[in-house]
DNA sequence: CCAAAAGTGTTGGTCGTACACCCATGC
DNA sequence: GCATGGGTGTACGACCAACACTTTTGG
């Protein structure tokens, strides 16, 4: 990548948010960036949206080269075009939201290089954080991340908080949505919200919601992993 | 404009979605085009954005040149990137949202050529219209608009009901903030929904929300048009 | 000119659903 | 210890009814 992009034009480019829940936290992954401008800065994984490709033909390739995943799920969230966001050129980003299960997340980033981290998503009264073992807490606001991935990131969080409740990204979470039980999915949620949750009126609202429109199905048996009570496992149905 | 755009290159537009609530029925502005392609289209109003503004900007700029208005409510609905949008060349379009009370739109168009028009958004089985009289209905699923002109509108009118709900759009829609009727902004929500609303839940749910939090107060009654008990007029505060 | 009708604004009640909060039971 | 279910009170929307204030109509 050139320090200087060509003038007298507008790039185009985008940038991906991959969330994820991991031990109950929700997480995003940060690649460290090798070249300037922000060399050794975490920033969100990025590329230029080629001339004969869609935004999402880009996002998907980019994806490609850094994960062996398939069929995700992938939502545009907002496009950024301040003027200085890029010091090398004017540069608008598309930014994009994807959702995977932690297991398939993690399974995919052991092959590769460290470049890669998954940063646990905090609040507190002064907004959002990040944090990874071994890490600084990267704050938000200040120019803790490369370009403008501080402000991408907050309008990512505020937006999947606000899609979980009435939409089905939560499924998206799932390592396995042909076997799960509620308690995992209640975990999503008080993971993206960042809230407890009260499990007898979730699962009320979820069977309610989902079973009875036939969208998810009990399965046959209980799953005994840990202690307690085997939880009842559901399909979640096409 | 010319046929054919520099080859090489992604080009970046602007197209905007000016909605208006007119005689109780929701509204959008439609220009028809001059010049090829799609010369005597009906299309959205739509600019490149310049290599040194935003797409804000640009957005701001576009309105300056076609209505005298001022301080209008903007919102990005979403970035359109597909291949073959644009037959001229690679073009990618920013779609954002505009609301206008209908007043200060019939002032500005008033003043305009009949390059511009007004045309109500009907809702039936097939899915969404638009009509306008002394013009043929124009369908948004088959090519009767310029562009992707007619998705770029279906996703703008479900981004629109599905915000009024929550959020203080609808205020935007009044002709007047310092003075309004519940009556009216009840007709704001029918409108862009599509669909007859409870007076007294209406009331009870926007005095809840706004009047004891003291974003909307009571001013004095007036009496106002026609017959009919007058309405008591409120004040959005701030 | 006066009284009734019609139109619009305003307030109230009931009912069912959904959620907050708490507690009990099964494995 | 975790999963599951039940119960009570509250808030809100769907639906219904009544009342207040004004203009229009018609005798």
């Amino acid at each position: 990548m050139p320090e200087r992009l060509e003038p007298g034009r507008i790039h185009v480019a985008v940038d991906i948010l991959i969330f994820t829940v991991r031990e109950g936290r929700l997480s995003l992954l940060l690649a460290r960036r090798k070249n300037p401008p922000f060399r050794n800065y975490w920033a969100l994984p990025g590329r230029f949206v080629g001339l004969e490709e869609s935004a999402e033909a880009a996002v998907r390739k980019l994806l490609a080269e850094m994960l062996p995943v398939r069929d995700v799920y992938m939502e545009q969230l907002y496009t950024f075009t301040a003027l200085n966001r890029d010091p090398r050129g004017r540069t608008i980003s598309m930014a994009y939201m994807i959702i995977l299960p932690w297991q398939k997340l993690q399974a995919a980033l052991e092959e590769e290089d460290v470049q890669l981290r998954c940063f646990g998503v905090n609040h507190d009264a002064g907004g959002l954080y990040l944090t990874a073992e071994g890490e600084e807490a990267i704050t938000l606001t200040a120019g803790d991340l490369a370009f403008d991935h501080g402000e991408i990131i907050r309008t990512g969080v505020t937006r999947l908080q606000g899609k979980i409740d009435y939409t089905d990204v939560s499924f998206r979470f799932l390592s396995d949505t042909a076997a799960f039980s509620l308690s995992e999915l209640q975990t999503v949620f008080e993971a993206v919200l960042d809230t407890p949750v009260d499990s007898s009126n979730f699962r009320r609202s979820i069977r309610g919601r989902y079973e009875q429109s036939g969208r998810i199905e009990q399965t046959v048996q209980a799953k005994q992993q840990g202690r307690g009570r085997p939880a009842v496992l559901y399909r979640l149905v096409k």
